[in-house]
DNA sequence: TTGACACGAAACCATTTGGTGTCGTAAAAT
DNA sequence: ATTTTACGACACCAAATGGTTTCGTGTCAA
């Protein structure tokens, strides 16, 4: 019975203390002390959240000596990018359908659409 | 005025039903009776799915009658497509990594770089 | 060799999550 | 007028989640 459950994208970055975590990782390669010196939590609380991005993919670590490296291994967000392309249409649809009709914010007062007036 | 919603986007994609969900909509709107047949769960179960893309702002809800209609609302979903665009980078410019790797030391590695890549 | 450090594993806890079933009520249908 | 339908509001439950502390072990330093 190979693991199945692993977590997924999706889930991985759910929670923002790991989208911290990925952007932190983005910028250089760093051992869990480090890491958990940027987070209000304990050191073990950090290393679950980088053991569920690295379920996921999202990071990749790096045993150095006594230390555990991680580092972003940006490629599976791919996915989620893909995901994202089928619904781009909803929102470029929209906007150019309202283009004319709302200038705003979006904080719209009207619902729905109706011809001018 | 709008109260912070208890549901971010992050979130409310992170469950494979809901994100079910919001392709469902984004064919047509529906009401909840009609939506829940598509799922292998109880109607309650879907509406409190729903109330969760709704409080992210994900669906929208229209009553009809004695019926609440809902449909997809993409909008929100840039806020994911803009916080993906910081993380392109990392795998379309395998340069961001090159330059990673020489800003650091050097000296804590052998095997980091290969050739080919 | 002894001690400090880095880390994961494990046990534990509170809260959230994802599901269930029941009930009340407004709207439709008969 | 009565019944059926659509739905949200609850109350409830098991499991997952996000956090804690403690402990064991491998690695580096004195």
């Amino acid at each position: 019975m190979a693991a199945a459950p692993k977590h997924d994208v999706f889930q991985a970055i759910a929670d923002p203390t790991r989208r911290q975590l990925l952007k932190l990782l983005g910028e250089q390669e760093m051992p869990v002390t480090v890491i958990s010196g940027h987070f209000p939590m304990s050191r073990t609380a950090v290393s679950k959240h980088l053991r569920v991005l690295a379920e996921a993919g999202l990071v990749k670590e790096r045993k150095v000596g006594r230390e555990t490296r991680y580092q972003l291994e940006a490629r599976p967000l791919q996915q989620l990018k893909e995901w994202l392309g089928y619904y781009e249409r909803f929102w470029e649809n929209k906007v150019s359908m309202l283009k004319h009709y709302v200038e705003s914010d979006g904080t719209d007062t009207k619902q729905g659409l109706r011809p001018e007036g």
